[in-house]
DNA sequence: GAAGATAGTGTTATAATATAACAAATTATT
DNA sequence: AATAATTTGTTATATTATAACACTATCTTC
């Protein structure tokens, strides 16, 4: 059964709200190490925030880092995810494209078999690291 | 400088050879304890025949997975990957479909900015989970 | 509002994934 | 052969993630 509020819990707050304020993507124990003072001294607490706020969309693994960021709450898509990642510094952005999102999630494989949920990476160099 | 034949090592070779046997991705620890009886005793020395694989394009690495896969020497992009993953048992194979390859690499943020490499995820379900 | 079900918490321990550092051996270039 | 560069073998350790268990809080249904 889920939260009546549907509302999130103590813990999944406070890692939520640390997520958002960073502008980066976030390890899990950097999560872990700035959030002791909230109360959270052990991976477990962190892993699980981190689960259920990926269940609900509000958080997204970048699976290349290893590390998390917020959702923009721009996602066209709901079961995918498209990120730009600079290769030089981690800065990592959601890139909101409706055409290419709509690409991602009307394809197929050659069996004509269409997928239910797709994850994107694009590498490049940011505008920071560039000049 | 580079080997003069431009060839893969020992320990390369033995990588290369147990991921091109294996019909699904493979761990960096399941590799190791594979080619242990073939002199490979440490992590390092997997994970550096692995880098160097990667890098010549023979290897890719499966983010979601944390697993290797031969890469099926089809590769449309060299500069990007695509594979469909089954999430119910893992099963992965390479994407070669040269729309989307062309579609990906072509793909520019909203600055017209392009980008250097990509790597596309698709989940869904194989054959043999579907039944 | 009590009883049972579900979800979340705090905690300890440990599993799984990956790299640092350094000396020795090998191979390539001159 | 002398030098340079790469690869290897090895030990230790860093990083990322989960198992297991007792306990607490909340939701559902009666």
């Amino acid at each position: 059964m889920k939260n009546k509020k549907n509302e999130l819990t103590k813990n999944q707050k406070i890692v939520l709200d640390f997520i958002q304020k960073s502008n980066k993507p976030v390890k899990a124990y950097s999560i872990l190490s700035s959030v002791s003072k909230k109360g959270l001294n052990a991976p477990p607490q962190v892993y699980r925030a981190l689960e259920k706020l990926i269940e609900v969309g509000e958080v997204h693994k970048i699976e290349s880092l290893n590390s998390f960021v917020a959702c923009n709450s721009k996602c066209i898509e709901p079961n995918g995810t498209i990120f730009s990642i600079c290769k030089s510094c981690d800065q990592t952005t959601e890139v909101s494209n409706a055409d290419l999102a709509k690409f991602l999630s009307d394809f197929k494989d050659m069996n004509g078999t269409q997928f239910s949920g797709f994850n994107l990476e694009l590498f490049g160099t940011c505008k920071s690291c560039k000049t």
